[in-house]
Order: C-alpha cells, then structure tokens, then sequence
RNA sequence: GGGAGCAUAGCUCAGCUGGGAGAGCAUCUGCCUUACAAGCAGAGGGUCACAGGUUCGAGCCCUGUUGUUCCCACCA
C-alpha cells in the first residue's frame, strides 16, 4: 500500500490509461448470460459526418451512467454503439469536397460516387467514436454498428419488403417539401417554419366572358403560371354566380375555371383563391376534386421550367420579379400588402422549400400509428418526464403518411425494380433477374434512396440481428431505456416505436429518458453559425472527463435544457480534486498490509454516525437512479463526499490517527476505507475515472471498480440513537465557531470548554471533537453549571461557558446574543402558533405533532439560559 | 390557431408523495490548521412572477393574469 498519489489531481494521465485498461481487460463487453438479467440501452446513433458537441457530451453521460449502474448491479448490461450513416447530411459534405475539386456528381456517377462515399466514411466516420471514447463511454464497442451495414440493410429490405406487400408502403405523385439545394424530398419533419416578412401581392383574374374580374391574393405570385382555377366558397354570395364560369390567367392566356370549394374561407383575403395543384398541398386536394389538371412550373433547382415562356430557366425569386412587374404593366396588380407569412426551409441546409409534386414513396401511416399510441397509454412505454406524452399523442394522432424516398445516392437504395417492357413493379428482397409478369430482362432498380430515420427507426433491433432471431436478438431485445433529446422525438423515438410494434411485435425499450438542449451561458443555442459552441474535447483536456461528466449531470432535470458555463465546470474540477485529496489522506494513514474493506469492531460515536450517513445515501443514490433522477443521485453524493466525510469525518479521524491507541486507529482505519471504497463504487457511474484510479490504489477485491458491487443500503449500520447523539456534538462545534468568528477570536487561541448538559455522556464521549474542531483546549461537562463570567453559547441540548472574558467584545457579544434571542422568540412563537391551532393539533400527523413540542421545549429552555446571558453580560459591562 | 416548458439568493440552477426555503459561483470576515488555498471556518443575501382558491398547513395542488422560451398546425 502507501502509494502516493500526486497533489493535484491529472486527469489527462488517468483518463488515457484507465481508458486503455478498461478496453484491453473485456469489461465494456456485454455477454448473452442466462444467469444474468439483461439490460440495453442502444446508442442513439451519432452521424458519421459528426463533431462531438455538448449535446452528445450529456447524451453520452447519462447514458453512461445508467449502464455502469446496472452493470455494477449484476445485469448484463449492454449498451449497443454505432453510427448513422446520414444520408443528406454525409452526401452534402461530399458533394461540397468534390464542387472544389471541380467535380459534379454526375460527372463521377452512382458507382465511383459510393465509392468516394465509402472511402469518406472510413476516413472520417471513426472520429465521433474516437471523440465518445474521451468521455469514458463504456459501449461494448466489439458490437459496434452502422445503419448502412450489411445487417441493417438487410434489416432495412425486409422492412420495406413487408410493409409494401401489406400495402403501407405505396409509391405515388403527392405534393412533398422539396429542396432545391439538396436536390431532393425531405419529410413533413424535416421542416422548419419560421416567420418571414413577405408581401400579399392582389391580382385581377379577367372573366372570360368579360363580364369583370375575379381579385385574389397570393404570396408566392410566381406560382401563378401553374393555375388551374380559381375557387370560391360554394355559399358565398358574392361569387355564387360566376362558379362555372372561366377566368383567363394573366401573362398566360390560360382559360381556367372557377370553382366552388368550402376550402375556401369567406371572410379571408378577398375570398378568392388561386388554384395551384402543382405547388400547394391544399391546393393538390382542391385539383383532385376537381379534376384540374396539375402543371409542374419548377425545375429541380426551384427554376422555371422550359414551359414557362419568358420566364424559363429563371430562379424563382427572380421570376417572381419580373412576373409582378409584367402584371403591374398589364393592370393586373392591385396592390401589395406587407404579410408576415411562415417560410419553410430545408432542417439541413437552411433552404426554402418548395412544395412541389412529385412521384416518390410513402409509409401509409394510420395503421402504424394505433398500436404506437396504444403503447404509450397503456405504460408499455414510459417516457420521462411525462409532459412528452401529450407531444408524442399530438404528433401521432395528426399523422400524415411519411415520404421515405430521397433523391440521393448515399442511403439505403429501394428494393424496387420497374420493368421496362410491361412496366411491372417488383419490390423484392433480392436483386429479381427477370420479371415475373412478362419474363423481361430488362429491369431498372429504382434511382432513389431511403430516408435516413428509415434504417435508424429499425436501430434497436437491426442492431441485434433482426430479421435473424439470433441469441442476441432474443436476450437483450427489447432494450430498456432509451436517452435522447427531445428534438428528435418525432424525428427518431416515434419511428422506433411504431416499427418496433409493428416488425418484433414488441415495443422496442420500456422507458425514454429525455434530456434537454445544452445551451450557451447566455441561453443561446449552441451553433456554428453564432460561433458560440463549446468543444467538450478542450472542456475535458481543460478539467478533465469527470469534471465535465459530472457539470452535465447536476443542475439539471429530465427534458429540460441546461446552460453551460465554464464556472461550473471549474466546480467540478475541484470536486474531482477534493475527492482526489480526500484519497491521499485515506491511503497515507493505512497499513502496508491493509486489510479489504469491512466494518471493524469496536467503532465510536463518530464511526457509527459517519456509516449511518453512508447508509443514508446508498439508499437515496439507488433510489434516485432506479427513478431516472441521476442529477438528484449525483449532487447527494457531492454533498456526502464534501460536508460530511471530508468535512466532519476525515477531521475527526484525525483524533485518533494521531493518537496512541492501536486498536482505536486500526478502526478508523477501517471504517475511513470501507466508506470511502464504497462511495467510490457509488460515485463510480458519474465520475469513472478518478473512482476507478482511487479504487484501485485502496485496498480492493476484484480486477475493476466497473465490476465491483453495487453497495446496498444495510440495516446494521442504521445506528439512529448514535446518530441524534453526534449530531449534539456537531451542533455544538458550529455553535463556539460561530460565537468565535464573530468575537473575532483567533483560531489559534484555545479555550477552556464546559458544557451544561443534560446529556452528559454525550459530551465526555465528544470532547474530544470539541477540543479539535471548536478549539476547545479542554472540555469539562456537568449537569449543572453556573459561570456568569464566562461567554456562553447554547445549543438545543447544551449550554457552552467559554471562560475567554478577556477576549470578548462584550458589546459584539450583547448584540450576538440578542439577536440570538430574537431567532428564539420568533421560533417560541412559531411552534405555539402552530400548537395553538387546533386544526392542526386535530388534523397533523401525531409525529409532527410530538417534534414541534419537543421543539417549542427546548426552545424555550433556550431563551431562559439567552436572557441569563445577557443579564450577566450586562453586569459587567 | 393549438399545446408545452420556464419564472426560487446578484448569477446559474436544485427542491422527491404539500409539514418552518437549498447548492455552486459571486460578495464580506478570519485562517498557508502536516489530504486539499482548486482549500478551511464564519457571515450577509429570498413577499419562491402576480391575484385568487383548496388545506390545520402551499415554492409544491387548482383557477386566472403577466412575462419568457419552445413545439405543432400553415388562411391562399
């Protein structure tokens, strides 16, 4: 033993180390063990294209320490790592890289294109893993996976194999947002709105019959030149007669007609609304009643098509330009009116969007929807906090279907193969040869790609062999909890949920741990383009993983979001160091030939106040964790570590280490290593390196403090009699420090102590704390004392005479008391009000009801022995 | 338009099923006490946003108001 440990803690040596030992001795591997319950927590998987930020830095540590909690309680506990292939995000970065080498991707094509992709992947995907390493990530990294590997494209097929042959997977011209940067479809999802400030152009629609016109208002006029009809409410008495009738479409010569839809809203705008089925969702809904047709005006690009006369190959907002000032010069403006109107733009890239027909996939979703809200109510799933319920209900019970398919290469590409001699649609698992309706050779396999969120729906099971029923599949599926933000609820835990129900039958993890958003100290969110990310890598180098671990998992509850400030991290640095410290004094004072942790015989006051404290905090750590309260868990244990056994425990140890009494040291030895061990293994979970390296310089059993048993709270070291006993002790110390500081005293002078007690035993017994921590110089206790000379301070259960007269500010010392005396009459008068109240001495519980007696007793001894104080120092003033 | 969160010490935030308001940082005072000055001891600082209500008792439960942040919807 007698290691030395340097004085300031350096977590960049340990961390490298202990990480490495970690890795080689197997212990982040998670076995299939009947003997064993299991425990999974996947990883949500982070993008390949991805830099560490403090989001996956909070991710990373709650899960964690949910995984090394459940390991050191026996499960086999696995938590299941890999990344995301990132379809839109992975390809963007690579079409960018190729754009400054000159190359399009056309130019290089599908197959060299994947290559590079692939090439990319290997390069730079490792990255993130590496960077989720420096957190102390305990992922079974043997397992690792990615959504585009061999096992989950399988996964991916079969998926998409079943669900088009149930008929919730169809392919058909809808409306869908398109972005014109990324060149593809995205989602309803991956929307955002935001408020912009636009115009309401009004325009006039000239009756064919040139009987009048029709005025209508638009805030995207260069959707005009798709028009089909104009629509009016069929109630609508203004307009009532011209349903039927034709307009003529502006700068188009269009002859459209005019029809009655209850779409249309009386009372907004004019009334009068321009059809566009090509470009607006509502507007496809009213074209398809209708019957109009629908016109495409939009290129890939968001330029006008070749069909639009002039304004062909212009970009839309220049198109829009030049269309409103062509309608200006025909007299058809009437006006503008500055609109505030919601834009919404590309979740990726930050673009417009432009809703647009196209033929793409969908997922019918209704079917799936019932059975995923089902889940939810009936508390199959949990979700933490439970306020998401209601998100989560709102957004499946408005589901629309989902489009799945991308116009990009780097994805899972569709498993659907057109027949180019009968036209015959194949969706297969396996690359079909010949078409099974003509016999044709001539198959083309569909160009596109799947959404992202479409393989990592699948990421708990796919990740465990599924389709295959493979031994890990049955054991450790399904997982249990699931940590993730918040934003990505709709985006990621709702297609968990609805195709674990739907492809394993199962709800894919029983409970979903929501965190919020690590924001900036200002509260801004953290963003490249605000600058203001902090790069949790230079946080760790700065203060090390643990301290950063543990700023991320205090001060904050589940789903809400948390500021990060560097004072805070620094506060957790000193912890770490605290801890580190605390360590050094244990091991300095053991033997050689210390014995395993125990609770020795023989213990004093102090050794069963300090286990009982310990024991407290088992019990609440445990209890916070089995809740998902991990912040509550961690900042007990700060407090224990901190106040308690540093501030109290290890001073008072000192007595003894320091004495003569052999058999007393070798007890407190013990007792300093069984507790501080064990709150070793408590912390271990928050803070896994510095607690594995103390852990393993104390005297230990085992190969690591990952596998060492999770303490469990113990009723033979309860002590409560013990406990109340000390707390006198600790009572008093606080009462002669105070007295002192505020005196002024110096804390090297020492002064005699007597103590007027009822409880005698108590005091002799604590004298010397008393002498050590109040500076007492010596201690004499009786029943009954009288010193009016000397400067008293008085506790619930003792009365302190310090004879120091010669050193008290006897003025100080009035108005101390006084005010002391003010505290105690307000408490007198808090309890009597209270115990006068006779709804409350009727209707509390009776343990209430005995402690504020107890109280209102001793308070009142106390204002006796106040007002003699100040009698006595009055005289002699 | 619908929904949710937040509002507690100067700052950042805890506060479990309702029983006399807590921490860290900052401030003030005194200490280099042989684990730790990244430390020790002591102190000051709060009408728990506002108004009602339920209760013997409300920071906590209910109703309303204000401020603030976010999510969803998308009336052209």
């Amino acid at each position: 033993m007698q290691k030395e440990l340097a004085k300031t803690y350096d977590p960049n040596e340990v961390e490298a180390r202990l990480y490495k030992f970690w890795l080689d001795g197997g212990f982040f591997h998670a076995e299939v063990d009947q003997n064993k319950k299991p425990y999974t927590i996947v990883i949500p998987p982070p993008n390949i294209t991805g830099q560490l930020h403090m989001g996956h830095a909070l991710d990373q540590t709650l899960q964690d320490i949910l995984i090394r909690y459940k390991r050191m309680q026996g499960y086999s506990a696995l938590w299941m790592p890999g990344t995301d292939h990132a379809s839109i995000a992975t390809e963007a970065k690579i079409v960018e890289a190729m754009r400054k080498e000159g190359i399009s991707k056309e130019d290089l094509g599908r197959e060299k294109f994947l290559e590079r992709a692939w090439e990319w992947k290997e390069k730079y995907g490792g990255t993130i893993i590496s960077q989720l390493k420096k957190l102390g990530s305990s992922c079974d990294w043997e397992r690792e996976r990615f959504t585009l590997d061999e096992g989950c494209s399988k996964a991916v097929r079969e998926v998409f194999v079943r669900l088009y042959e149930k008929g919730l997977i169809y392919r058909g011209e809808r409306i869908i947002n398109w972005c014109p940067h990324c060149h593809t479809s995205i989602s309803d999802a991956e929307v955002s709105y935001e408020e912009h400030d636009g115009s309401f152009w009004h325009l006039r629609y000239p009756l064919s019959d040139g009987s009048g016109w029709l005025c209508l208002a638009t805030t995207r006029p260069e959707t005009m030149l798709g028009d089909t009809a104009v629509a009016v409410h069929p109630d609508d008495e203004r307009y009532k007669h011209l349903i039927g009738k034709t307009v003529t479409l502006p700068l188009v010569g269009r002859e459209i007609p005019v029809v009655a839809d209850t779409y249309v809203e009386m009372d907004f705008g004019t009334g009068v609304v321009k059809i566009t089925p090509a470009h607006d969702p509502n507007d496809f809904e009213v074209g398809l009643r209708h019957n109009l047709p629908v016109i495409n005006v939009m290129t890939d690009d968001a330029k006008m098509t070749d069909d639009c006369g002039k304004y062909s190959g212009l970009d839309r907002y220049d198109a829009r330009k030049e269309i409103v000032k062509d309608l200006e010069e025909g007299g058809y403006l009437v006006k503008v009116e500055p609109m505030k109107h919601n834009v919404g733009s590309c979740y990726r890239c930050n673009s417009v969007v432009e809703p647009r027909i196209s033929m793409q996939w969908f997922v019918k979703m209704e079917p799936l929807a019932k059975p995923a809200l089902e889940s939810v109510k009936n508390g199959d799933i949990t979700l933490i906090p439970n306020r998401f319920e209601k998100t989560y209900f709102n957004w499946m019970e408005n589901i629309k279907d989902w489009c799945i398919s991308r116009q990009l290469w780097w994805g899972h590409r569709i498993p659907a193969w057109y027949c180019d001699d009968c036209g015959e649609v194949i969706v297969s698992r396996a690359e079909p040869t010949v078409c099974p309706k003509c016999g044709s050779v001539h198959l083309r396999q569909d160009e596109d790609t799947l959404d992202t969120w479409f393989s990592s729906a699948l990421w708990p099971f796919s990740t465990l062999g599924w389709p295959e029923e493979t031994l890990e599949y049955k054991y450790f599926y399904p997982t249990n909890t699931l940590v993730t933000g918040y934003d990505i609820i709709f985006f990621w835990v709702s297609r968990m949920i609805f195709s674990g129900l739907e492809y394993t039958g199962k709800a894919p993890f029983d409970t979903v741990l929501f965190h919020g958003i690590v924001r900036d100290a200002e509260g801004r969110k953290m963003s490249k383009s605000l600058g203001n990310g902090i790069d949790p890598l230079l946080e760790i180098e700065k203060y090390g993983a643990d301290a950063l671990r543990f700023t991320l998992a205090t001060g904050n509850s589940p789903g809400n979001d948390m500021r990060y400030s560097p004072e805070r991290v620094g506060a957790s640095r000193n912890f770490a160091n605290k801890i580190w410290n605390a360590a050094r004094f244990v091991l300095m004072n053991l033997d050689e030939n210390e014995p395993a942790p125990h609770i020795p015989e023989n213990l004093a006051m102090e050794d069963k106040w300090i286990l009982a404290k310990y024991n407290e905090v088992v019990a609440a750590v445990t209890q916070n964790l089995d809740k998902y309260e991990l912040g509550l868990a961690v900042s007990k244990l700060y407090d224990f570590i901190w106040d308690v056994f540093c501030d109290w425990y290890v001073e008072i140890a000192k007595i003894r280490l320091n004495g003569d009494d052999a058999e007393a040291k070798k007890t407190v030895k013990a007792v300093l290593v069984y507790v501080f061990s064990n709150t070793m293994k408590l912390l271990h979970p928050f803070m896994p390196f510095i607690t594995e390296e103390i852990w393993q310089t104390l005297p230990h059993e085992g190969k690591t403090v990952m596998t060492a048993e999770w303490p469990e709270a113990d009723e033979k070291i309860e002590f409560p009699e013990e406990v109340a006993e000390f707390e006198k002790i600790i009572a008093a110390v606080k009462a002669i420090r105070n007295i002192r500081a505020e005196m002024n005293v110096a804390p090297s002078r020492k002064a005699k102590l007597c103590i007027e007690t009822s409880s005698p035993a108590t005091f002799e017994a604590g004298a010397p704390v008393l002498m050590k921590l109040a500076s007492g110089s010596s201690v004499e206790v009786d029943i009954e004392l009288s010193m009016p000379d000397a400067a008293r301070v008085v506790t619930d259960d003792a009365t302190i005479y310090i004879p120091m007269n010669e050193l008290v500010d006897f003025t100080a010392e009035l108005a101390r008391l006084e005010k002391e005396l003010k505290k105690a009459e307000e408490d007198k008068e808090f309890s009597e009000r209270k115990l006068n109240n006779p709804g409350f001495v009727a209707k509390a519980p009776q343990a209430l009801i005995e402690t504020q007696r107890a109280q209102l007793a001793k308070t009142l001894d106390k204002i006796e022995m106040l007002k003699g104080s100040i009698e006595s120092i009055k005289k002699q003033m």
